[in-house]
DNA sequence: ACCGGACTTGACCATTTGATCAAGATTTAT
DNA sequence: ATAAATCTTGATCAAATGGTCAAGTCCGGT
């Protein structure tokens, strides 16, 4: 006779894909109408669950979304993580820059739902940005200084220039409505090389 | 015995008085909580009046967002509409830039407000997007173009560059937190410069 | 086949919130 | 001073919404 499951309980099939569907149907709503602006109801009838199941699943609409949330945070760090102090700058720079924009395009919900955190003070990810990407940051500008120092970039200030990278990738999801507005549907491809060319042209030495 | 007022009624003192304190207040509501987390009842907490009051002047919750929204859209506009063709690039577009983030510095707010609006489909400004600033950002690429051609710029994508700079200098108002959690409170000077490096190195003839 | 636990939901509750209204207070024009 | 217009608000309403519950259904292991 095993011993009956203490904390970590075993999750049954069903409950595992409910919780997947209901966080994929979470994060369009809350990402495209704000906390406050999604609703449960909303949520329910986008995953075809009623109300009272999804709060079977999480007790209440502020555990949906910070599981929504948590389950992005992760990828967010993944690419600024990668950047390998070792390889060559410019190599390095334009990958992480075309992975950001993979995310900007592949998940466009996940950044906006982050943009909104942040926008309206973060009160939920407060104790994330200053552990975890705070720490992350410093180290990858710590990278970056030294890569100027050893000459393989012009001088430029690291942080504010991952700010900017930053800024200048998540700006296609996040204000996805208004660059369409002005441009139609982007081309991938070519916001591609607008961007690197951007960001990379003054500080790669030799290509000016 | 002059004929009564007709259509435009003439603003009572009080009148526009009380509407500026309540659009001022709605400011501060809707951009830190979103159209739908702000409610009339904040608004007329912060601005001291009770809300049956806000209710005689703006007789819907919609009618004070959409007023607050589009007295921040002139402004807006406003910085690269003063983009000069017949000035020197480098001039023209520093100052462009420090305008942009003069704006983000001095009125966070506004900034934020407009990136909810955008960043949730923009449901409200749907026509000023596709309208007067598609045709502002067109006619300024232009510009830019002109620019790229008589060799004054090395060649860059113009709006994409346009869309950059909104990027990186909206950032510091929209991702306040953020930036905050990571460098603590910026100096505006210093990103001020590390700004204008980081957009303008890569794109100024022989600065290299 | 059957039993216990996991899952599901219609009905319901309490609170929040946008909006109304009638009655009273204040301001303005004459 | 006084009447008309403007302004103000306590009380109240209806709808939306987060959350509960008891009662039923379904699933998995034996």
């Amino acid at each position: 006779m095993p011993k009956p499951q203490a904390k970590p309980e075993r999750k049954t099939r069903i409950q595992s894909q409910n919780e997947e569907i209901i966080l994929d149907a979470a994060l369009e709503v809350f990402s495209a109408y704000g906390y406050r602006g999604g609703t449960i109801d909303q949520i329910a009838a986008r995953c075809g669950l009623s109300k009272p199941n999804l709060l079977y699943y999480f007790r209440r609409k502020d555990d949906i979304y910070k599981a929504v949330l948590e389950r992005t945070l992760a990828d967010w760090l993944e690419p600024l993580r990668s950047l390998d102090p070792a390889a060559d700058p410019a190599t390095e720079l334009t990958r992480y820059i075309s992975a950001k924009l993979d995310l900007t395009f592949g998940r466009p919900a996940a950044s906006r739902l982050f943009a909104n955190e942040i926008l309206h003070g973060a009160p939920h990810v407060a104790r994330f940005l200053k552990g975890p990407l705070k720490e992350l940051v410093d180290a990858k500008a710590l990278v970056i200084r030294r890569w100027v120092a050893e000459g393989k970039l012009r001088p430029v200030d690291a942080t504010h220039f991952i700010f900017a990278i930053w800024a200048v990738t998540q700006h296609y999801a996040d204000f996805a409505v208004q660059v369409e507005a002005i441009i139609g549907t982007p081309d991938r491809e070519r916001v591609r090389r607008a961007v690197l060319d951007i960001l990379l042209r003054g500080i790669i030495p030799g290509r000016g």
